[in-house]
DNA sequence: TGTTTTTTGTTGACCTGTCAACTATTGTCG
DNA sequence: CGACAATAGTTGACAGGTCAACAAAAAACA
């Protein structure tokens, strides 16, 4: 039955090559899932994830804001994309940017007040969906699925 | 120093707002981590991670092919995408299509021997990647995690 | 000082996901 | 049969991820 689910779920037939595999389309669907979930909980806003990323990124540095690229690096993502993302956060003047006078390189990135009201009517949501994405895992469960997912990273 | 890691990972100072919320974070974590593994399994072969899903999914219909929305339907992903997807896999000889005569509205889709080629080139790779992405789980852990899984995919 | 290297950010091109709108064909129902 | 609805697929437009190439400024170095 555990194994017979996912097998119906992506409509095959074939039992899967290994356990490994299994978990790595279990995986994909889960995710996919709880994409699907964050898009509806921004879209109403008219947010992408990545737009929030960076929005509570820039809400964390506070008032000395960040360069350019130490958004990106706190990101998942990285460098290229991460000029054209904060370009479309401007333009709804949720992010002001600033060349640095001392390293004339440097564009800092901040947060607007606009932006800043509208994370703090985020924040219950946020949280709330979170919630509700793992609402059937007990504590020690999600403890473990962290031990998990971290195993997952350290692997080589 | 188990929810540190992920804290030090995103460099954050803030402690979560909830456990859920730092599931939530190292999931994408895996996510992204996961995704750059595959995507570097078949960027050497010109494939992308849909490319070679929806190559897949043909070879298991055989040569009775599948129409297009069958495929899309066997994807994660939906409608719209796959025709484009299709299109960049027709170019480069991997799929055939040819509209079915009974219901003209329908466009079948298959596997060339090329794309059955290169699958069995693939196959042994993806089986050894997805071994060594989850090699730091015991099999245990790995059903363990399958079931966690379900459970984030059955929440509401 | 002047040349070279590094850092910071940007742009172009391509793939994918997503929504809305649209075509063509088929099915339904009065 | 003819209007209307449903189905299959396609297209356009935009957000995002990714790579390679690039410009500008700063740092390193000879």
């Amino acid at each position: 039955m555990g194994a017979s689910r996912i097998l119906a779920e992506i409509k095959q037939t074939k039992p899967f090559a290994s356990l490994e595999q299994e978990v790595a389309v279990a995986f994909l669907k889960t995710e996919d899932h709880l994409r699907r979930m964050k898009a509806g909980l921004f879209e109403p806003h008219g947010l992408t994830e990545q737009q929030y990323n960076v929005l509570r990124i820039l809400r964390g540095a506070g008032k000395d804001g960040l360069c350019t690229l130490a958004v990106a690096d706190r990101l998942i993502e990285h460098t290229p994309g991460i000029t054209r993302l904060i370009d479309r956060l401007e333009t709804k003047c949720l992010v002001r940017r600033e060349r640095a006078e001392t390293d004339r390189r440097q564009v800092y990135c901040f947060v607007t007040k606009a932006a800043l009201e509208l994370l703090t009517k985020l924040d219950p949501e946020v949280e709330k969906s979170a919630k509700r994405a793992f609402s059937q895992l007990k504590k020690a469960e999600m403890k473990s699925l962290l031990d998990h997912l971290e195993k997952i990273r350290d692997a080589r």
